[in-house]
DNA sequence: CGGTAAATTTCACACCGTGATCTAAGTGTG
DNA sequence: CACACTTAGATCACGGTGTGAAATTTACCG
């Protein structure tokens, strides 16, 4: 109920700042006389607006256009190194930190594989975030940026992140053996990170999503879901145009939906899980189950060699009938414009099951909204979590109109 | 991307305008000092919105309260009689029309009963509109609140409701009939009702929801879904403090959610959907199937038959899996703070079912979603349609802080 | 009747967006 | 090569806004 801090005349030019970077950011190059009617702003405002942007070193000219008899325009653009954002994935074998520009081009990335699992499976805590510190460090020395430029560091890691809280993000994730890890709180302990600089963590999955939404097949979209195969099962929803998180950011754990009461035992100890039928694991057991075999080491592996049995078929277009049935579900409950299918294995079994999953999920979901939507593969790999990460605080940039950034440069110059 | 208008200093005053009254409506009468805090505006600021909003009528004192050696403070509330709003039912055999002042109270009401359904089954859209029309005419004449003073009129209607097109609502009802009907156009059709009316439709259930929300089981929460149990099954997601409303305002369609690939056949066409198991029409329908009958014509009192039957026991406690099940992938998707089960059915059965459900959703939801939730029974009966419907002008006219009315008003003079 | 305390109002100030007007920077023509 | 023409962008007076401190109002208490 307290909505948007937009009470003073102040944050009026704080939030057209924003409308205007992010219009540059999103729709390219565009001259200030564009500009005007695609932010409902006046022609005197966008002057000074961009006056302010270019002041601050936000925004840069970029080449101008010719015009048949009149002053050329200018075109502006954000410039992309304003600034620096770090996208970081917490992945099942290594930490991956990649530093990239505001355009999110990559400028350097370092992969630190996580030691040995405990026995248990386990992940020490206090171990990824030693690895996370140091590739940021690694990183910035080896490109040059100080921590001044830095936007952001974003993180993505397995399990649920609940941001709800007052001391920063909390990881709950069952598959790694973290309780309310305050993953945020030991990041900021003195001496780990460079001081000032604003950390985002959020679920793997969902970054990737954030991803797909930004870049892939997700662009364009106000309401969609990116779901998300691969040896588990989730989804990212994105409802008006930002991710859906609910009261404790762990909305969207459709890997959870029951579709068959009583059904197969899930690996969360529940029955009749969409991942007990459709996850890479679970699609592996029950290959096994009725009589299969591969060589492989790894699931990815495995699963292709699954894919190029002979005698999958019936097991195939079972999985499909779930998945297009718990697709059903999401077009149903979310009513979306859009619903991709992403993960390494909803990627490798795409070209595959596409089609019966439409198939299945046009007769179980009601008529209506199914029409308004399409079902599609996604466009980025498991490499895209950092993008999806950096992305985390870019957002936040855009969304304050850079306003973020001035105070950190400040507060680094205090120290200074 | 567009965001709200808010790019004036004016609009700046009407945000204000709204924050205050906002407050003033729903955290009742408030002075000026105790207002600051609460909208996070300056003393100067409050004195003066609160000066326009009692000069435009809208606001008025309400006492005072006493301090210890000090000016008593002033209480500031909303004016009830400052405008007026309508709310309408369009159920299976009667329009209710019924007419509130701004605290919601009730002033008027006219049921008007449907003719005779056509054999098939379908609503004559021309006639429902007539009927609305003239429950309108009667409700204003009947109390003389006169057309200028109506903030708007709500109208909750069954089927789907589609506001995505550029020309009003349209209605898509599978159970009567109608397919794409464009219920607002033709209720603003010349002649109709009187113009220049606001007018917002609704589903119905989602309507209820929202009455649920504002003064029943919802309040207070921010994120929350309504479900809604008669003969069919439905929902109304609150995300953020909004109803969510999906790309084609059909989201939330809970009842039709897979819980057995391949089961029962549920009247929409699918297998094995929430509703054919819980919707009333199923549960006696699952009843006759195991031997039972009833002697009761409607489905209300059929379904009292057999929550007093002596053995039925297992079958309400098939029920009340299915239904917790249901419940948990709410849980999962969605993570609210809260889960009302309403709906006449959902009132009926609850005080049987509310606890094996519970047991139930527990079982099949995940851990750390589930313990953020609390699911609880429905306040409200199926009477708080037409409340909920009011709801929907009553909503706009105070997130516009009363700016919609003043139009209204002028427009109205302008016609003399 | 004066002193004290708390709630409101008033007011100078720093901003903001608008839209008309002015300036800059090109093209085309005689 | 000068001049008119055209279009992009900058400037500026104006009406409007929230802020926060000072002034004012309105009570109670001794």
């Amino acid at each position: 109920m307290a909505g948007p801090r937009r009470r003073t005349v102040r944050d009026l030019r704080r939030n057209n700042r924003a409308t205007v970077l992010s219009k540059l950011y999103f729709d390219g190059p565009l001259s200030r006389q564009e500009l005007g009617p695609l932010t409902a702003l006046s022609s005197g405002s966008i002057s000074n607006v961009v006056a302010e942007l270019v002041a601050d070193g936000l925004v840069e000219e970029a080449g101008s256009v010719d015009s048949d008899g009149g002053r050329p325009r200018t075109l502006l653009r954000v410039a992309p190194g304003s600034g620096h954002v770090v996208g970081v994935d917490v992945g099942e074998t290594r930490v991956r930190v990649e530093l990239f520009d505001l355009s999110l081009s990559e400028l350097a990335r370092v992969d630190a594989p996580l030691p040995l699992a405990a026995p248990d499976g386990t992940y020490d805590a206090h171990e990824i975030v030693r690895l996370i510190a140091g590739g940021l460090t690694e990183v910035l020395a080896g490109t040059g940026v100080t921590p001044a430029s830095l936007i952001g560091v974003g993180i993505g890691v397995p399990g649920i992140v609940d941001a709800s809280g007052a001391s920063g993000a909390v990881v709950h994730g069952q598959t790694i053996g973290w309780e309310a890890v305050p993953l945020e709180a030991m990041l900021r302990a003195p001496g780990e990170l460079p001081p000032q600089i604003p950390l985002f963590v959020d679920n793997g999955a969902k970054t990737l999503g954030r991803a797909e939404m930004w870049f892939g097949a997700g662009r364009g979209a106000r309401n969609a879901v990116i779901t998300l195969i691969g040896s588990g099962v989730g989804a990212c929803v994105i409802a008006d145009g930002v991710p859906y998180q609910g009261s404790s950011s762990s909305a969207g754990e459709w890997g959870h939906t029951v579709l068959q009461v009583g059904g197969r035992l899930c690996r969360c100890g529940s029955r009749g899980c969409l991942e007990a039928y459709v996850g890479a694991e679970a699609l592996l057991e029950r290959w096994r189950e009725a009589g299969g075999s591969w060589t492989a080491q790894d699931e990815e592996g495995a699963l292709a060699e699954l894919l190029a049995a002979p005698d999958t078929g019936q097991l195939l277009d079972e999985t499909a009938e779930f998945l297009g049935a718990g697709i059903a579900d999401l077009v149903n409950l979310f009513n979306p414009e859009r619903i991709v299918v992403g993960g390494w294995a909803g990627l490798l079994l795409g070209p595959r099951l596409i089609e019966p999953v439409r198939r299945a999920a046009a007769s179980y979901a009601l008529r209506h909204p199914f029409a308004q939507t399409t079902v599609e593969l996604g466009r980025l790999g498991a490499d895209a979590v950092t993008v999806g990460a950096a992305t985390l605080p870019l957002a936040r940039f855009l969304e304050t109109g850079g306003a973020e950034r001035e105070r950190i440069v400040s507060g680094a110059s205090w120290m200074g």
